[in-house]
RNA sequence: GCCACUUUAGCUCAGCUGGUAGAGCAACUGAUUUGUAAUCAGUAGGUCGUUGGUUCGAUUCCGACAAGUGGCUCCA
């Protein structure tokens, strides 16, 4: 028998039926069969020894293939596992899967413990095991034996695993001396393995739950050759150096002390410019969109927490709470409830609606210490906050509007690196995690798809990451090490507005509940400026730069000159600053360009007689002749426009 | 909160197996008046995160606590 296999580029080429992937790549050419790693066959990812009953695409997967990748960085946790069980016999293994940036084994280890000198002696026995190319052998066994062969092993992690296979889809695969129940793919053998490193340990909760035992988990990543390997960890370094803890230090931007607590951020003067430039530029935007500002305190009566319902969700990450005067105070861990507050002190109509306010709001939340993490994750933050209150048939211009906030300032910033969300609910946690409306959480989480899709916005849908009162889209980001954050936010909220009896009066002379739409594009300082110094590597554009300008004169016989540059400067409104030190040029240049400031100034003689100023740009080598009034008319119109 | 690691001068870091610490940069003082990424010399700086214990003696070994870091859980 003959079965045909379409290529990729859309030829079709016929094979003796039981064929292997490997055998196909190997008519090719050799030098694919000495890269490849496994093979998509009709769209699924398979070993290259399957062999192949019926006509089929194909395409074959090489590392740079994401598929590739996973194969291969599968296996390689495979091969771990086989140096831990060798240096620790009668181990436990739950599960070893690829991920993002390698792969990583959960292993139950007893009581012993594996150090960071271990890693080291794995990576060794890893590397030996490689060299053997050994083959990674597939075989498939009914689920008794399976149960059989697991219970001899006294395996209860992988016999938790077999509760949930069914019979005749249950396979093994082995290489050297390790087997372990896997459903595959894998690679050909452990010798395409040449580069190997296991970066770090950590617990991993069983099943991810806490009640359940912790577990050690090694992450590694895998290379075919040394010179990938040293690729990727010199990029890992050069991100570090865009690390926003790492700049915030550098550029004096955040402190933070242990006296006055962790997750607790002091903004120090320039870090402050950057929180004045945004505010400036969040009131301009919400003022032109309709918004009224508010002011409000960051404390509250317990039973305005009851009253909004977020006691019950939210207690165990407020701060606790203080007596005062026979009362219960809280710190406020968000601002809506004041905000809805603001809405009822005065009567609403129709026409009052939509009503939009706006607080650059302080709030804190008690957050996992084992969760805080530089300004992305803190316990006192400052929210992009606002809350529109308006009518069902307003709701889609309304939330349409928010999301166009958002990519209105994405432009400014130029972010482009972000994944959309539609965040839902989860119907078995109605109750628990969410207000139990079945029926509304239907009805808004199809509003709100339907203003992605009319708005033609890329987006993913999750379940279970809603907030308790309703749907949202939030905007994810990622740090440079990897780490996703909710950087914007744009949600609904059905059940607020009932809970706090508010109401305005129809056209028809009834009262109806409003709508609610909390919104933060610029989420908080925080976490946005925490943001903006990873995605700028910390050089940031003019209008946001602490320190816009720094004039450098040569000597001090220019020093009137340079003084007078320095206020004309300041005169502008331009953040400039003189630095007077008698040090050369060249090391003012090399002081200037580290704290990366946009635009310097150097002055000598020369242009003290001829009036002029030599211009030099953060990063730009050599320099430019201008005047002054000419640099501050096009300075100034760089940061009006937000360049 | 859980698992693991880390904590030495303002910053970045060195300090083998226990005998109370060192460098570079920054700071300060003086000299130098300088042309596009580090001028030279000198001075000063630390009860080695805190706190118990072991020891004749602890920065070093052990415990507790705190903070930070990598994950897990969580994330309004």
């Amino acid at each position: 028998m003959s079965i045909s296999m379409q290529f990729p580029d859309g030829s079709v080429r016929g094979f003796n039926e039981g064929v292997t992937a490997m055998d196909v790549a190997k008519s090719i050419s050799e030098g694919l069969a000495r890269n490849v790693l496994a093979a998509r066959v009709n769209g699924k990812v398979v070993d290259l020894s399957r062999p192949l009953s019926h006509d089929a695409s194909i395409e074959f997967l090489k590392f740079d293939d994401a598929d590739g990748k996973s194969t291969f960085w599968h296996s390689t946790a495979h091969l771990m596992a086989e140096a831990i069980e060798a240096m620790f016999p009668g181990v436990k293994f739950w599960v070893g899967p690829p991920v993002d940036n390698g792969f990583y084994y959960d292993i139950d280890l007893g009581d012993r413990k594996l150090t960071e000198e271990d890693l080291g002696k794995l990576e060794k026995r890893m590397t030996e095991l490689a060299r053997q190319k050994n083959v990674y052998e597939r075989k498939e066994i009914s689920k008794a034996d399976a149960i059989q062969y697991f219970t001899d092993k006294n395996d209860e992690y992988k016999l938790d695993l077999l509760q949930n296979l069914a019979d005749g889809e249950i396979t093994l695969y082995s290489q050297g001396n390790f087997t372990d129940l896997c459903r595959g793919p894998h690679i050909p053998h452990t010798g395409f393995i040449k580069a190997i490193k296991l970066t770090n340990i950590a617990g991993a909760y069983w099943k991810g739950d806490e009640k359940n035992k912790m577990l050690t988990r090694v992450y590694g990543v895998s290379f075919p050759s040394q010179k990938e390997l040293d690729e990727y960890v010199a990029l890992l370094e050069e991100a570090k150096k865009r690390d926003h803890r790492k700049l915030g230090k550098e550029l004096s931007i955040y402190t933070m002390d242990d006296d006055v607590g962790p997750g607790l951020i002091m903004w120090l003067p320039n870090g402050t410019i950057i929180i004045e430039e945004l505010e400036k530029l969040a009131k301009e935007t919400e003022e032109d969109a309709g918004y009224h500002r508010v002011v409000t305190p960051h404390i509250a009566k317990e039973s305005m927490y009851v009253t909004s319902g977020h006691l019950p969700y939210y207690k165990d990450s407020m701060y606790p709470p203080m007596q005062l005067d026979g009362e219960t105070y809280y710190l406020r861990s968000m601002n809506c409830p004041h905000h809805h507050k603001v809405f009822a002190a005065l009567p609403k109509s129709y026409r009052d609606l939509p009503y939009r306010i706006a607080e650059y709001g302080t709030v804190y939340r008690y957050e996992q210490s084992g969760e805080l993490f530089g300004l992305m994750r803190v316990r006192c933050l400052h929210m992009n906050d606002a809350h529109i209150y308006c009518t069902r048939d307003q709701f889609e211009t309304e939330f349409r509007a928010v999301n166009d906030m958002y990519l209105k300032y994405f432009k400014i910033f130029g972010v482009d690196k972000y994944v959309m969300r539609l965040s839902l609910h989860s119907p078995d946690k109605l109750g628990i995690k969410y207000v139990d409306e079945p029926e509304l959480w239907k009805e808004t989480e199809e509003m709100v798809r339907q203003v992605l899709i009319n708005s033609n916005i890329p987006y993913i849908e999750v379940q279970d990451e809603a907030a308790f009162y309703g749907p949202k889209i939030d905007v994810q980001i990622y740090s440079v090490i990897g780490r996703e954050f909710t950087l914007a936010t744009n949600q609904v909220d059905f059940a607020q507005g009932s809970r706090f009896k508010l109401s305005y009066t129809t056209a028809d002379n009834s009262t109806d509940t409003p709508l609610i739409i909390h919104r933060a594009p610029l989420g908080t300082h925080e976490r946005f400026i925490g943001f903006l110094l990873e995605h700028y590597a910390g050089r940031l554009p003019l209008w946001l730069s602490p320190v816009q300008v720094k004039v450098l004169p040569i000597s001090d016989k220019v020093h009137d000159y340079a003084e007078a540059v320095e206020v004309a400067m300041r005169k502008a409104g331009i953040r400039c600053q003189l630095d007077d030190r008698q040090e050369k040029i060249g090391r003012k240049i090399r002081d200037a360009e580290l704290q990366k400031i946009p635009v310097m100034l150097v002055l000598g003689e020369k242009e003290a007689v001829d009036g002029m100023l030599s211009l030099r740009r953060h990063g730009v080598e050599g320099s430019e002749s201008v005047k002054t009034e000419d640099l501050i008319a096009a300075l100034r119109q760089e940061i009006d426009n937000r360049l």
